[in-house]
DNA sequence: TGTACATCAGTGAACGCGCGTTCACTGATGTAC
DNA sequence: TGTACATCAGTGAACGCGCGTTCACTGATGTAC
């Protein structure tokens, strides 16, 4: 991710790349409404309908852009799990998981732009196997937090039918405590505060999710469990 | 919020009034992004500059289409919360809240467009005080979170010090839950799935929040408490 | 009750903007003989 | 090794688009006498 080497080898060098690294820069400071195939262009020294070359258009790009961002998103994630201590399986296992949501929610703050942009839908981030939206692992955002799970199930720590929805959980919980501290009401908390309320939301959602007794008796309250749908 | 009804009264009758509803008709089928002047004086038969003598710009009439979805998500809430039927006082009050909680991801799904612009960041939701932003009860969606929290904290279910904490993260688990059921990688799952999952969901954050043991001692565990900045 | 006037909501035309995308082109690169 | 040629990455000009915003205007409304 290093900007404005041309590396010349042919024309340009490699323009595909230098116009996914400019777009990408477009989204850190501005957000995905930020990128744009001219400015792209511009950036990167070069006429608007050369970027028509390397993509099929602006959806092109901006996918690239995404696929960018993730790998930055797993990066992140991949930081936070080397700093878990090794200890007994299970505690162990939870602190990887749990590192899951701490990067995931590193990034968000660190780089709104890149995050806005990576999470914007435009990557459907499941099947999201381009080579730049793995970290140093190869392995993609969800790749590990499924991975994380999924050691969680070999060591007997949780049941396999759980692992979904237990998936599903972290992450929802995770996503929307990084959107609301980027761009939500508690972006203006210090950052000392987001730091705890983040480290006790990511241990809350953990617990929950490997406690069997809240979790798998799915029909324990009578209370309405279906959905009224349509509003006003 | 019905359309097309001039009730002239002066030269257009409410205009104002007619370019919030019909830009609230453009978020509800497009998204914050197809939210235009043009497009919304247009569709009140009116002249785009016309529109300059109610709102000072695009942005003031965002402003007012979010408070117009806030409005809505608060009575989406609403209909959640009087469903809960009477019984001890503390099982009643978890059951308030949780209602909050179902309400809001029911509007997700419901109104994904009119969603996306309410919670866009347009509108600061706690200082949301516009008329159009509350619910038949005359409260905010976020009034109702922090009254439905208060409500706890009042029969001593929640101590008082945690009940901003309680907001922050039963809010922001549903809101991450919305976003990925709207638009995220969960948004293909059969509407009976969601809402197990919504209800799951909820019932692990609330019981969460309410469990002492796992929310006050917050230096239970001691790896890393603070956080790692910048990402790449 | 009727007329003169001030107010002001909505008009219609125009502005500049940046955008995505197209097209025939040019000129450097790599290849065939 | 040198020349002729095909390839194709990037050029530059142009297109139409819808947007937000401005401005002098008009004509209906409400008010003062």
């Amino acid at each position: 991710v290093d900007e404005a080497t041309p590396k010349h080898g042919y024309h340009h060098g490699d323009l595909r790349r230098a116009l996914c690294v400019a777009g990408y820069e477009l989204a850190r400071h501005g957000g995905l409404h930020a990128v744009t195939l001219r400015e792209a262009t511009r950036r990167a020294g070069v006429t608007a309908a050369a970027a028509y070359r390397h993509f099929s258009g602006l959806d092109d790009l901006l996918l690239a852009v995404a696929h960018l961002g993730l790998g930055d998103l797993a990066r992140s994630i991949e930081r936070r799990q080397g700093l878990v201590a090794e200890t007994e399986q299970v505690p162990q296992a939870v602190a990887l998981l749990e590192a899951v949501g701490l990067g995931y929610i590193d990034f968000a703050r660190a780089e709104p732009g890149a995050f806005e942009t990576a999470l914007s839908g435009l990557a459907t981030m499941e099947h999201a196997d381009d080579a730049d939206s793995t970290g140093d692992s190869g392995r993609t955002p969800y790749q590990l937090l499924t991975d994380a799970i999924g050691r969680l199930v070999a060591i007997g720590a949780l049941p396999p039918e759980r692992a979904e929805p237990a998936a599903v959980l972290c992450w929802s919980t995770v996503h929307g405590f990084a959107t609301l501290a980027v761009r939500g009401p508690i972006r203006t908390y210090p950052a000392a505060t987001l730091d705890a309320l983040a480290d006790e939301l990511v241990r809350g959602v953990v617990t929950g999710v490997l406690d069997q007794e809240s979790s798998l008796d799915q029909n324990r309250r009578p209370s309405g469990s279906s959905s009224p749908r349509s509003a006003s």
